[in-house]
RNA sequence: GGGCGCGUAGCUCAGUGGGAGAGCACUCGCCUUACAAGCGAGGGGUCGCAGGUUCGAAACCUGCCGCGCCCACCA
């Protein structure tokens, strides 16, 4: 096979000729990639003229590899950036990747596990650089990747979280945030994950429904016992009170007496709490609030102590019995020493509740009483609400404008310490006299005997949340900041609107001073399989992007992503899907090849309109309507129909019908075929410009030999030309399809090669004013023109007028036709039924707009012109 | 428990007030000199169910059934 590459004409471009008949895409996209990057058509300038656009990507965790949700992500990212970039934005693309905190230091902690070794035997020192040892391999992994997909990133402005000047930002904001009473310490109840020895915030929690027992047990005796239920028996050893709810009749006399705690021998109050829901379970709650969320506050308004009774690895403490047991082996224990005691009144089993796991381990959450830094989320919250409200940023789709409220209104406050090693340390130090210091950027930690720093990292996400513009160098008021910031659009999955989104806006709009970190917010929703199923590992349906580049090519692999892409929405893909988006990329690839073997040429002006056949103005009127379309479309972000529009642009107008009727006048040679060739070379150096967003390295390698030009990626993006449009043109081309196709069908129905001539009779052209296009039709048709001795033995009704008489003796089954003519009677029928009834009902007539009357009224005159015919041809038909 | 969304062809989905569509799959016929990763033709749907609004509903309203997602401190 000759591949494209292998000749080449003397300024290094491959002959048109020349390319092969297949697209081979791997080769291709490796040479363009490369001339794209050290061209700098990436590179963004601050000083440019033009209007800025920008976009930051989210950034993916160092740990993995880029999996098909990425490439989605970053298709879309592409697509926009390479338009805008066409269109004359200053287009800046920042890369960059994330440590991904507790992920990234799980990760290695398992590498080291398999060595039989922990993190404590390196120590934090060593540790985090093993870590940076491996954010090194991973890293160059996923950059490589992305030049695989075709990323248009700015390589110049990549950044990491852990770097310096983004270290630095954090450290700013820290300093600024607890200057303003914004980062505060306390002892919270927060969500404790045993395994990884770590606070978690809210949303590092997955809530499932997990089997449980719900028990319950009877405190106290005689008159004054209560009983209260519970499913998690092992926290009774922390009770330190019983609540009811204070209008509870059953336990008024009870509130402010107390009941001997079981297997304890402490005396615990009965408190009257709103809290407590009288209806469920037997209206008592017994309240542990050193591992209860909700007891700790019902504790906070008693006064009552809190009891601490398990270790960080949720190992019971307290003296006695249970002392050293897990929790979960402490439950039973504690079950079984209390039904010995004869303390169980009821056992409901298995009974569902919502139980928390951390994300990222999936271990249960247990909640614990510990001293973390928070941020106070509320006047930050109150902002990002408001800045999505009073319309400064857009969320597409606007549904998932309800969540985001949902999620900012009703924000807690923001745990932000892990007991991790990999991440930014908190710049806070601690005093011998128990002074607190938090150290700005510029400033030196308090020296002197006694002084530590505090031990804990930052949440991966206070970085992520500042990336808009700590990517561009703030705290500085870089070129960059000043040009590329707010950004345009930020695009990103639905699945971290809160984690990441809602953050964002709260640090940005408060570190910038009230300017949001994007315009808007483009939410693309999850790849899914074929059969709309979650991609999963257990599953066996994970596809891996490089593997579809590697067998179909980057573009096709694009091309099915953008595809499925609308907003908000999740998208399905298939293996067959990226084979047909293969095929479409081949198809372009083999048009523009026929283009180039017959002349077509783009350099110049087009002929003026009134030079033009009607095919050729057909075509350039379609073209108008396409740039119009994709226009709309790609504003509203709707990847999806921007492909449907240009897939059947290219494919059914410009392949099945344009170079189909393009090929007999340019064979035919003479000024019409010159202008033609004009006009083929315009039409498809529009459309590859016009692809060249969603599947840029076939679009670049077609329109460089098309064009003889430098690159598509920085070519102008097309406009509508209102004069190209052409109304009559299209109604013509419509009228000759119509024939094409009824002849087509007849020929097929009576099973006639493509290469056998039939001699016909056309009449009626002129009534739809396609009397001049007749040897066109013939030629699609394959119908000769009739001889002396021709004979009509089979008449094709067409609607509009139209009649064919085709002269099929000896090859006509009589059989077929009939059929075939009884079916289309049948439909006229049932058309002209429906459209009689519709004209027959009089509030119809009065009520409906006149065009949509007038429109039923031509329906039914063409079905009756087209029963009129078929009789007609059912009456000529030779008897069987 | 609260919220959001979805049920249209075998599959995945467009269509949101006036003739039921696409891709893939399927059937038939073709190597017709850009492309068999192709060309031509075709079959296939009481638009989840039941009411309502309207001259007219796949679309708007109500209820029901089924499915999915997000949030969630009733022990």
């Amino acid at each position: 096979m000759t591949d494209a590459t292998e000749t080449r004409t003397p300024d290094g471009r491959p002959a048109g000729s020349d390319l092969s008949a297949q697209y081979q895409p791997g080769e291709v996209e490796q040479r363009r990639y490369e001339t794209w990057v050290s061209a700098g058509y990436f590179t963004a300038d601050p000083k440019s003229d033009k209007p800025p656009f920008s976009i930051v990507i989210p950034p993916p965790n160092v740990t993995g590899s880029l999996h098909i949700g990425h490439a989605l992500d970053h298709t879309i990212q592409d697509t926009l950036t390479r338009l805008k970039r066409m269109q004359g934005y200053e287009v800046l693309w920042l890369p960059g990747m994330d440590h991904a905190g507790i992920a990234t230091q799980n990760v290695v902690e398992r590498q080291l596990g398999s060595q039989r070794l922990s993190r404590h035997d390196l120590g934090r020192e060593a540790f985090v650089e093993r870590v940076w040892q491996w954010k090194a391999e991973s890293g160059g992994a996923i950059l490589g990747q992305m030049r695989r997909l075709g990323d248009s990133v700015d390589w110049t402005r990549e950044r990491f979280t852990m770097d310096d000047g983004l270290s630095r930002a954090v450290q700013t904001i820290f300093k600024r945030l607890y200057d303003d009473e914004l980062i505060y310490r306390a002892e919270r109840i927060i969500n404790w994950c045993p395994r990884c020895l770590t606070a978690l915030s809210d949303i590092e929690v997955e809530h499932s429904e997990d089997d449980g027992e719900l028990i319950s047990i009877r405190y106290g005796d005689g008159a004054m016992a209560i009983v209260v239920a519970t499913t998690r028996a092992e926290t009774m050893l922390g009770d330190t009170a019983v609540a009811v709810h204070p209008d509870d009749e059953r336990y008024r006399h009870l509130v402010g007496t107390e009941v001997e705690l079981p297997l304890t021998g402490r005396r615990i109050p009965i408190v009257a709490d709103e809290h407590v829901d009288p209806s469920f379970g037997t209206g008592a709650v017994k309240v542990t609030p050193a591992h209860d969320p909700n007891d700790f506050e019902i504790g906070q308004r008693h006064h009552l102590p809190s009891l601490t009774i398990m270790d960080e690895r949720a190992v019971v403490t307290v003296p006695g019995p249970f002392e050293g047991l897990d929790r979960y082996e402490a439950r039973p224990a504690i079950v079984d020493a209390l039904r010995e005691q004869g303390r169980i009144v009821a056992e409901k089993r298995p009974y569902q509740h919502a139980v928390g796991h951390c994300s990222r381990c999936k271990t249960a959450v247990e909640p614990r009483l510990s001293l973390q830094w928070f941020v106070d989320t509320g006047p930050l919250a109150k902002a990002a609400g408001d800045a999505v409200r009073d319309g400064r940023v857009a969320i597409e789709p606007v549904e998932l404008a309800k969540r985001y409220f949902a999620w900012v209104d009703n924000m807690h406050d923001w745990c932000i310490s892990r007991q991790l090693w990999w991440g930014h340390r908190i710049p806070v130090w601690y005093g011998p006299d128990g002074e607190v210091v938090c150290v700005g950027p510029d400033e030196q930690p308090p020296a002197g005997e006694g002084w530590r720093q505090d031990e804990d990292v930052l949440d991966t996400w206070f970085s992520s949340a500042l990336w808009p513009f700590s990517t561009m160098g703030w705290p500085e008021r870089t070129p960059d900041l000043e040009r590329f910031y707010p950004t345009s659009v930020l695009v990103t999955g639905y699945d971290i609107l809160f984690f990441w989104v809602a953050r964002m806006m709260m640090f940005g709009l408060y570190a910038m001073d009230g300017v949001q970190p994007f315009n808007v917010v483009a939410l693309h929703g999850m790849v899914r399989d074929g059969h709309g199923k979650k991609m999963s590992k257990s599953f066996g349906n994970v596809v891996d992007p490089l593997d579809w580049i590697d067998r179909y090519g980057a573009d096709a692999t694009r091309f099915t992503l953008a595809r499925g892409a609308n907003p908000g929405s999740d998208v399905p893909i298939s293996e067959e899907w990226c084979q047909g988006s293969r095929n479409f990329c081949n198809k372009l690839w083999n048009a523009t090849r026929f283009a180039l073997m017959n002349g077509a040429t783009v350099a110049g002006d087009l002929p003026a309109e009134s030079e033009l056949n009607a095919v050729d103005r057909w075509i350039l009127s379609r073209l108008q309507h396409v740039v119009a379309e994709v226009d709309e479309h790609f504003a509203g972000y709707e990847f999806a129909k921007v492909c449907d529009v240009l897939y059947h642009f290219a494919w059914d107008d410009v392949c099945d019908w344009y170079v189909e009727l393009s090929k007999p006048v340019l064979s035919a040679g003479g000024p019409e075929a010159d202008n033609t060739r004009r006009v083929l070379g315009h039409v498809l150096d529009q459309l590859l410009r016009l692809l060249h967003p969603v599947i840029p390295f076939v679009t670049d390698e077609l329109w460089t030999v098309l064009t003889r030009a430098e690159t598509v990626t920085i070519a102008a993006w097309p406009t509508v030309d209102p004069a190209r449009i052409d109304d009559a043109a299209e109604e013509e081309l419509v009228a000759l399809q119509k024939v094409v196709t009824e002849v087509r069908r007849f020929r097929s129905d009576q099973g006639l090669r493509p290469g056998q001539r039939v001699s016909a009779a056309l009449t009626g052209l002129g009534n739809v004013g396609i009397d001049v296009h007749e040897t066109l039709i013939r030629s699609l048709a394959r119908l000769d023109a009739p001889g002396p001795e021709f004979a009509a033995t089979a008449t094709l009704a067409v609607t509009g007028g139209v009649t064919v008489d085709l002269d099929t003796r000896g090859t006509i089954d009589v059989a077929a036709e009939r059929a075939r003519l009884l079916k289309d009677r049948a439909a006229a029928e049932k058309e002209a039924v429906q459209c009689r009834a519709k004209l027959d009902n009089a509030a119809f007539v009065g009520k409906a707009p006149e065009p949509v009357v007038a429109k039923i009224k031509d329906r039914l005159a063409a079905a009756e012109a087209d029963l009129a015919r078929i009789a007609a041809a059912l009456e000529a038909l030779p008897s069987a």
